[in-house]
RNA sequence: GUGAUCGUAGCUCAGUUGGUUAGAGCGUCUGGUUGUGGCCCAGAAGGUCGUGGGUUCAAAUCCCAUCGUUCACCCCA
């Protein structure tokens, strides 16, 4: 048996209507806050990604589903978003037509790590991107966006984290300070955190080593060494969420892993995912647009996993989801007015309808056994000595009870079934 | 990439110290008289016991390999 690809998995027709639950909702909400939808291929240059994520950075150098083409271009499935929709707007000069450009994807991402609880290889996102404001309001804007989408599917105990790290200069110094308080601890540390030492200093304040963590209580933390402006763009960030009633806490500790933050970082956590408990993860981005051969353009955003979302959903059992109903069923009597019944069913679905028949010439049991599995709110009996009166019955299934109807008379039977 | 875990019908699982034709519940299909569902009852279909080797008179059960699952680490959404 041929099965899917590790860490992919089909979404089934009994699972799709979570996806448009929060789909919707996505759409709506953004919509609110006046975004336009962009999408992008699947698949892009590889240099796009290197670049604009960072080589060094563990999604680049080694989760990235890579390939050369039959031209020999090497190509990536995407992991993210952002570099994409950059790439997007320098190609299209966005931002020449446009001072400030909204824009929200929901869209595939692929990155080949180990699956889990919550992590996925072909998984899904959806985000935005604000492209060509300073302004803190949009970085406030922004969280609160993200948290207006999460708080709508229901979810219990989230938590908004928000950190800023500043400019590059100033963060460049301030790790230098963290390596010197580091320095005497060195042989103290856990391997892993070891290794963090040189690669990405700042991820030693998320090691889930005890001794770690002990050993990162009294360092120095990066807010305190931002410049003046970065303290002030921050202040304001904070003001607006707490007018605006988010409740956020600030993670000083909360770093990034990719190379294109600056400024306000955020994440959106949920108790109920297991351990890959960030829901929404995002920040300013100042830097990435030139770095990617743009002009000097600021920019925001974030990116939420479905699948967390949908697993938390699950884990407390917040979806509110409706029954798939089927309008009506045409139940055959005698097995015996297959096209006549049809054609009956051709005529309120075009109506708009929901309608199925059977195929299969089963007995009438089965075939009233099957409209309730279909969740049917009405059956037709067509056939028997109504026909031979030109008539037909109409059976609601939830009360049972049925009515008469002339079999001409179909407006009559559509009325009774919309209302 | 590392560690652990599990792998028996469509689904959830049972299968005793290795011993005859591998079981249950749910689901599916059919039927419980002539044209009516949800409950109930009866019957039926459905399994290369993940795959490949090995040990043994005998393997779903023991050993090895392999593939896959799940969870965690790393990292991230």
């Amino acid at each position: 048996m041929i099965k899917a690809i590790t860490g992919t998995k089909d979404i089934l027709p009994e699972d799709i209507s979570k996806w448009y639950y929060v789909e919707n909702i996505v759409r709506d909400v953004f919509s609110a806050y006046n975004y336009d939808e962009i999408r992008t291929p699947v698949f892009e240059e590889t240099r796009l990604f290197a670049r604009g994520i960072g080589e060094a950075t563990d999604i680049v150098s080694k989760e990235m589903y890579t390939f050369t083409d039959r031209s020999d271009t090497s190509v990536t499935l995407k992991p993210e978003m952002t570099a994409a929709v950059v790439r997007a707007l320098i190609e299209h000069s966005l931002d020449k037509k446009k001072a400030l450009n909204k824009l929200f994807y929901i869209s595939p991402m692929f990155r080949q790590e180990r699956p889990q609880a919550g992590r996925l290889r072909q998984f899904h996102q959806f985000g935005a991107e604000a492209l060509g404001s300073h302004s803190p309001m949009l970085d406030a804007e922004m969280i609160i966006t993200a948290y207006d989408i999460i708080s709508k599917f229901g979810l219990k105990h989230l938590q908004v984290k928000i950190n800023s790290l500043g400019v590059p200069s100033s963060r460049e110094k301030y790790k230098e300070i963290l390596k010197e308080y580091l320095n005497p601890y060195f042989g103290k540390l856990s391997q892993e955190s070891q290794k963090r030492f040189d690669i990405n200093i700042l991820r030693i304040f998320d090691s889930k080593d005890e001794n770690d963590q002990k050993i990162m209580e009294n360092a120095p933390l990066l807010i305190e060494f931002l410049d003046d402006e970065s303290l002030e763009h921050f202040e304001v960030v904070k003001s607006v969420l707490l007018k605006a009633g988010i409740p956020y806490e600030i993670d000083p500790k909360l770093v990034r892993g990719l190379d294109y933050y600056t400024h306000t970082t955020f994440e959106v956590i949920s108790g109920s995912v297991g351990s890959q408990s960030a829901l929404c993860g995002g920040g300013r981005y100042n830097l990435l647009v030139e770095q990617l051969g743009g002009k000097d353009t600021p920019g925001i955003g974030f990116a939420a996993g479905i699948e967390r979302i949908l697993l938390a959903c699950e884990n407390e059992k917040s979806l509110e989801l409706e029954d798939n109903k089927l309008d009506l069923y045409i139940v055959d009597i005698e097995r015996a007015n297959a096209e006549k019944i049809y054609n009956l069913a051709l005529y309120f679905r075009r109506k708009g309808l929901k309608i199925e028949v059977d195929y299969a010439g089963r007995s009438v049991k089965a075939q009233m056994r099957e409209a309730n599995r279909c969740n049917a709110r009405y059956t037709i009996m067509y056939g028997g000595e109504e026909l031979e009166r030109n008539e037909t019955v109409l059976k609601n299934m939830e009360t049972g009870d049925q009515k008469t109807f002339n079999i001409d008379d179909l407006d009559a039977i559509t009325k009774t079934i919309v209302e």
